[in-house]
RNA sequence: UGCGGGGUGGAGCAGUUGGUAGCUCGUUGGGCUCAUAACCCAAAGGUCACUGGUUCGAGUCCAGUCCCCGCAACCA
């Protein structure tokens, strides 16, 4: 009996659509390994699981800024995504999510059977409450006054005037970063994963590959980054990490005298991967079938996801799965690095990503093209960068002119010379042996998660076609030795039926129109005397110049465009008294010195002149202007402004910017030199 | 500055336990014409970021320096 393979991707975060480097980073890889497990143990013994986070702290956020409910926005989310994975060919069992009942009923049992074992530590603690807001607020949404430096702008977790970590109780003058009410010191408490328990075990398991002293897993199939990760967690100590939160939107914690906390995201999106294999068992009418494939010792667990979520799926996870018990650890967490696009990072905020949802709309028919380009320039061992003249040069290049031009000679050549009648001859065993060797190194490579390495042994399999029938020039033996000619285009047409196979995990629609065209099922033991193949039809077309270009085109609009989500909601500010807008200091300073402040990317320290005195102003300006660059500017100043420390220098104003949808600053000046100290009124 | 990853021919990347530096694309020259001007052959092109060290021998190990990316911090 074969063994069985439990595959996760992570759960997307439902707010927001998927974009190519969700789909390099984890869900393509995760297909491809499910698609060749399949073939190689059957389909019965492999499960893909899915589905969508639904919850924590960030959705709650977004409805509360857009005014809807956390419902409509996942609501809107799962679907979209959920469609894009279909039209995509994800092959995924089932695609869950975390805000349905079963999941929350499973979070919960989940929580109940730590809890009970006395795994959590309740630790009381008072925490800043938003009036206003009516929520607790989370450390990072408090803003105070350093007790250690004075600087006024100390984080409730952290200064970084001086750099030391605080509690948000210890802050003086504290207020809320959401409403700017004075928040309430409110008792709390919460529930603790003292991780630092378990932290002898989790090395040995991460470095070792054991668990409970016995073999668990071969480390040398994990990577570098998952590892060396894991190691520098282990070794900085692990501390005790809060898993419950007063939140509304969430699994509520299902114990007496909880109400209104929730199950901390990260405790209750994994445990999404149990609840997604419930749900395929009672669909599956066996509501049992699930526990054979979290439970089973010859089930194994693997998880694909990007690099933000190594240390959860790699600790975190892997302590709760233990300390429940009866659970499988996963077997491997091949993570991928990050996808850049066009020399810059991808980025939802600002618009610059190529979503996966219009790629489909663009590009009709062309999922397997995207497959191939993402698949070759995967990042698997450090960040990689996706442009669209790399995506057409590998197309037109690679897979039309080696893959595509292969199985259209070979076609087109039965079908001239034979009708379309395959010849029979017999099997030429060198070359048989030479494709299952290209086809089980390929295999090989997806085994050790190396898809990069696999996907180009496949294509091996189409140049080493090319040059059996360079080298044979069955078109000039024709006319002199047919018998030859026979064999040669046989055996043509093996390589050709083993192509398929080879390319079926990274390609399957293009696999699957080989075989069709060859007349071939999935399942190929050769071909019979008399074997009657289709016609030729072009696997892939040649992608175009404007196509791209006008790719290009969109993303640069895209970056400028009020169509990114930031840019398009801004409305304007309430209205304010004549008194008010009185208040304000404005006058004209001149730039008189600048320099880069030490340990800080943005910062440039300034001296300006207002006529009467010299000020030193601290401006988060340095990556948009060098110092020369603003040396002897005029610039609008507000001069009453409560100074503020900023890296320990003092800074007595603040410079007017403008900044358009691009994040170009420019200074607010006076059309000609003036005065320094001028008021503007 | 803290943590992690990385710096290899024009571009993108491999280089397992140290032993003549590989792959894909591009470039140049030639061949072929069955094929989506596709395919095949050949060539040019690298002091493996830098500096020291260990070694008979280092891209590969050790130390230091510089640079890039992500996270963190900063952006009044």
């Amino acid at each position: 009996m074969s063994k069985r393979h439990l595959i996760t991707s992570a759960l997307p975060y439902a707010n927001g659509p998927l974009h190519i480097g969700h789909i390099a980073g984890a869900y393509l890889p995760a297909d491809i390994y499910t698609r060749y497990l399949r073939s190689k143990v059957g389909r019965e013994n492999v499960l893909h699981v899915c589905g969508s986070d639904e919850h924590g702290a960030a959705i709650s956020m977004k409805a509360i800024k857009e005014n809807r409910t956390p419902k409509a926005i996942v609501d809107q989310f799962h679907t979209i995504n959920k469609k894009a994975f279909q039209d995509f060919g994800i092959d995924f069992d089932i695609y869950h999510r975390t805000s349905s009942e079963l999941h929350h009923k499973t979070a919960q049992e989940f929580f109940l059977n730590l809890y009970d074992k006395g795994v959590f530590k309740k630790v009381e603690n008072e925490q800043m409450y938003d009036p206003e807001a009516k929520q607790f607020l989370a450390d990072r949404f408090i803003v105070g006054t350093c007790p250690n430096c004075k600087s006024e702008r100390a984080y409730g977790d952290q200064c970084e005037s001086c750099g030391k970590t605080l509690s948000p109780a210890e802050l003086i003058n504290p207020h809320s970063a959401l409403s700017g009410a004075q928040p309430e010191l409110l008792k709390t408490w919460h529930f603790y994963l003292p991780m630092g328990d378990h932290s002898g075990w989790i090395e040995e398991f991460i470095r070792d590959g054991k668990l409970d002293g016995a073999f668990h897993h071969e480390t040398k199939n994990w990577r570098n980054q998952v590892v060396g990760q894991c190691l520098s967690w282990v070794e900085s100590g692990l501390g005790d990490r809060a898993m419950t939160r007063d939140l509304d939107w969430g699994v509520p914690v299902p114990i007496e005298g909880a109400e209104g906390k929730a199950l901390y995201v990260w405790l209750d999106a994994p445990i999404g991967y149990i609840s997604a294999t419930k749900q395929w068992a009672i669909d599956q009418e066996n509501p049992e079938a699930w526990k054979k494939w979290w439970q089973d010792s010859d089930s194994d667990l693997v998880h694909f996801i990007g690099k933000d979520n190594i240390v959860f799926h790699c600790i975190i996870f892997p302590i709760i799965l233990k300390e429940h018990g009866g659970y499988n650890l996963p077997m491997n967490v091949p993570a991928n690095e990050f996808l850049n696009l066009e020399g810059d990072k991808i980025s939802t905020s600002r618009n610059h990503a190529v979503w996966l949802h219009e790629y489909l709309e663009d590009f009709p028919n062309r999922k397997d093209e995207l497959r191939y380009v993402l698949t070759s320039i995967a990042p698997e061992s450090k960040d990689s960068e996706f442009t669209w003249r790399d995506y057409q040069a590998r197309v037109n290049n690679e897979l039309v002119a080696i893959l595509g031009n292969f199985v259209n000679r070979v076609v087109v050549l039965t079908n001239k010379y034979y009708n379309g009648l395959a010849p029979f001859s017999d099997t030429d065993w060198e070359i048989t042996d030479h494709c299952l060797a290209l086809i089980s190194k390929s295999q090989e490579n997806i085994a050790q998660y190396k898809f990069r390495d696999g996907l180009s042994e496949a294509m091996n399999l189409a140049r080493f076609g090319n040059k059996f029938l360079a080298d044979l020039e069955p078109w000039k033996l024709q006319k002199t030795n047919p018998d030859e000619v026979r064999k040669i285009m046989f055996s043509a047409l093996n390589i050709t039926a083993h192509l398929a196979k080879a390319i079926d995990p990274y390609m399957p629609e293009a696999a699957n129109r080989i075989r069709e065209m060859l007349g071939i099922d999935p399942i190929f033991n050769g071909f019979l005397d008399g074997h009657e193949i289709g016609t030729a039809k072009l696997l892939f077309a040649k992608v175009e110049d404007e196509d791209i270009d006008h790719q290009i085109q969109k993303l640069a609009s895209a970056k400028s465009s009020t169509s990114s989500p930031e840019s398009a909601d801004r409305p304007f500010k309430p209205n304010m008294t004549f008194d008010e807008f009185q208040k304000m200091d404005l006058r004209i300073g001149t730039i008189k010195t600048a320099e880069k402040v030490k340990k800080a990317d943005k910062l440039l320290q300034l001296s300006v002149d207002m006529g009467t005195e010299v000020r030193t102003i601290v401006s988060g300006i340095a990556q948009h202007f060098s110092p020369e660059d603003v040396i002897g500017k005029q610039v609008s100043v507000l001069c009453n402004l409560e100074p503020r420390k900023i890296r320990g220098i003092e800074s007595q104003g603040m410079i007017l910017m403008s900044e358009d949808n691009e994040g170009n600053l420019v200074f607010i000046s006076p059309e000609k030199a003036f005065q320094s100290g001028a008021e503007i009124r």
